[in-house]
DNA sequence: CAAAAACCTGACCATATGGTCAGGCTGTGC
DNA sequence: GCACAGCCTGACCATATGGTCAGGTTTTTG
């Protein structure tokens, strides 16, 4: 079952805050913040519009509240690699993290990635500020791994640039993925992308690709 | 000087309408339809709000014409290839090629996106018909060279979705990207960050990169 | 130069939508 | 069993916004 807030209790008021956020986050991925209302959202959890005004002050405050959730799933990965570690395996590891989340949570990438195209009016400083210096951070290693002459790679920016890039497609463009196809992508098809993906990023960056890489948890 | 509609006479009647199109074109990027106000298109084209839906039926229909230039820009690359070209050229020409539109188009990169994203409500079946045949030929020309040992990659599928998904980053994403790196791309960076997209590409495709390659046009 | 066509726009309107509020319900601790 | 806090909601409203329209001006055309 999917989980959006940290469902601390069973208290009425946590269930239905839950219930809205899910209802919310479909809502808000398929029609933006302006093109959603309010009514249709509170039809999605099943209940009344002045209930879910109830709950979130505005609707304002609920996207607030469903981005911040979000940009909490964007932590704890790649954080603690070091430059010590091997490339080939932070670099795997963070691929397939990032392509599990394009297939679980293609909605919260979706408004992400909606928020960054309108220009970000919504995000904190302190998120900007957080981001940039785990950037800061990964750069750094990327840069030894470069120096080192691990990575043929010239620039770590662009590597993570491209990385996020092909991840967040999956989930991002779906439904062009899905027309294209003729079929949607399922836990097997993301396999097969995950691991062309890791190849062509891993081999691109003059890496050694072990098989070893390419098998990944996949449990829903 | 941006052109967007095929600027055929200097009526009034087209000057106009393409001073809308380009006003339209910044305001749908930055807020997506149901955000824009017809209002602010008007101000920003420097006509009464009546005059903008004097020439444009309405808010849709502005935002159809404006949709249908887009796509048109999406013709005419890499279209003419067959297997028995360098696939290493012709893959090298098409990711410089998308980059070059995410640099110089990035609102029209923009709004695509969002359309995608948000479940194409607005692209119609000749459009999807039209890409799903373009598609099912360019997977046949790399499937070829794949048969024949040019390309060490996989599955044709995954390597266009992920050129498409690293060269449009760069549009799209344009805000995060500056935010990151503390300044914005200038055209000597979108030269380094094809470069090193192209590499990437090519090495983890398995093809050679020729110096050649590296070099393109990039004129403004 | 006249008539037709294209262009222009201030005043106005219908409607949708986010949000308020007063009053009622429910369940839990004491 | 009552007080109190949290929960609930139908009725209502202010406002923003896409769009209309009638009447005007300018440009083109024959």
């Amino acid at each position: 079952m999917k989980q959006i807030a940290n469902q601390k209790d069973d208290t009425i008021g946590a269930i239905n805050r839950h219930k809205i956020l899910v209802a919310a986050e479909q809502e808000f991925a398929l029609h933006g913040f302006a093109g959603t209302r309010v009514q249709h959202i509170a039809d999605r959890a099943e209940l009344p519009k002045t209930n879910v005004l109830y709950y979130f002050k505005s609707k304002e405050g609920l996207y607030l509240a469903l981005l911040e959730d979000i940009l909490s799933l964007w932590n704890g990965q790649f954080d603690e690699a070091t430059a010590d570690d091997d490339p080939a395996q932070v670099l795997a590891k963070y691929i397939s993290d990032k392509m599990e989340i394009s297939r679980t949570r293609p909605e919260a990438s979706k408004i992400f990635a909606l928020e960054i195209i309108n220009g970000a009016p919504n995000l904190s400083g302190f998120f900007k500020d957080q981001h940039a210096s785990w950037m800061k951070d990964r750069v750094s290693v990327i840069q030894q791994w470069i120096d080192a002459g691990k990575l043929t790679v010239k620039d770590p920016y662009y590597l993570l640039f491209n990385i996020w890039a092909t991840c967040q497609h999956y989930a991002d463009f779906s439904v062009q993925i899905t027309e294209l196809r003729g079929k949607p992508m399922e836990l097997a098809d993301y396999k097969d992308a995950t691991q062309n993906l890791v190849e062509l990023i891993l081999v691109g960056c003059g890496l050694k690709v072990s098989d070893e890489l390419t098998t990944h948890k996949t449990t829903s």
